[in-house]
DNA sequence: TCGCTGATCATCT
DNA sequence: GATGATCAGCGAA
């Protein structure tokens, strides 16, 4: 932590990671998350995620109170809640907060800076290196994350998924969430200004009953 | 490049 | 029984 370097620097992941979602999800913005397996290991620089929040948030997996899904939600900060999505993708999230009151960081997109190789055999149909990681259920796929790794400790530094944190990812910009239909008006989504793998915006929509 | 659609199942009402 | 924090593939422009 060296002087002048703001006070990201200064707070221990485990502070850093304490406060509320929507406070730490634009600072998460330029970290690297970095996954290691038996195949080798992926890292990515976040470009685009997404916080959400408790009982507050109608959009929240938390927003109705813990259930056996959202239960990761309520733990202690610093622990990886990935769930299935669509019956066929796992998304990933940073959990927030601390142990009691829910929150979490969707991490939506980024830019694969080690094992890009691997992360192109776990993502044969990406056209180009920057849609490895573009999309929440592509990023969980280019890092190999599955429901396996839900619960995983970023704080254990013999754990297989760690975080490092970046204090100049460059300028942040914010807007509505994508893919939600609750809580539309919340300017949740943080994204760094002119990233090429940041997903496209997609607003929430029902679809339509058969 | 844009827009639509099918795939597919855990979770919750 | 309906819904959903999605993606890939396809056809049209």
């Amino acid at each position: 932590m060296g002087a002048g370097r703001g006070r990201r620097s200064a707070l221990t992941l485990l502070e850093f990671l304490s406060r509320p979602a929507v406070q730490v999800a634009p600072e998460l913005l330029g970290a690297t998350l970095r996954v290691v397996s038996l195949e080798g290991a992926v890292g990515v620089r976040l470009t685009e995620v997404e916080a959400y929040e408790g009982i507050e948030d109608p959009a929240s997996h938390a927003g109705r109170g813990p259930t056996p899904r959202s239960a990761l939600m309520f733990g202690p900060p610093g622990v990886v809640y990935v769930y299935f999505s669509y019956g066929m993708h796992w998304c990933a999230n940073v959990v927030c907060r601390p142990e009691g009151r829910a929150g979490a960081v969707l991490l939506r997109a980024g830019e694969v800076v080690e094992g890009e190789e691997l992360a192109r055999t776990r993502r044969p149909a990406a056209r180009s290196a920057r849609d490895l990681a573009r999309g929440p259920a592509r990023l969980t796929s280019a890092l190999g994350l599955t429901g396996l790794d839900n619960g995983a400790d970023l704080l254990d530094p013999a754990g297989r998924v760690h975080l490092r944190r970046d204090p100049s990812p460059g300028a942040v910009c914010s807007g509505p969430r994508v893919g939600i239909s609750l809580a539309t008006d919340r300017p949740w989504r943080f994204w760094v200004d002119g990233a090429p793998s940041v997903s496209a915006f997609r607003p929430g929509v029902r679809r339509a009953r058969a």
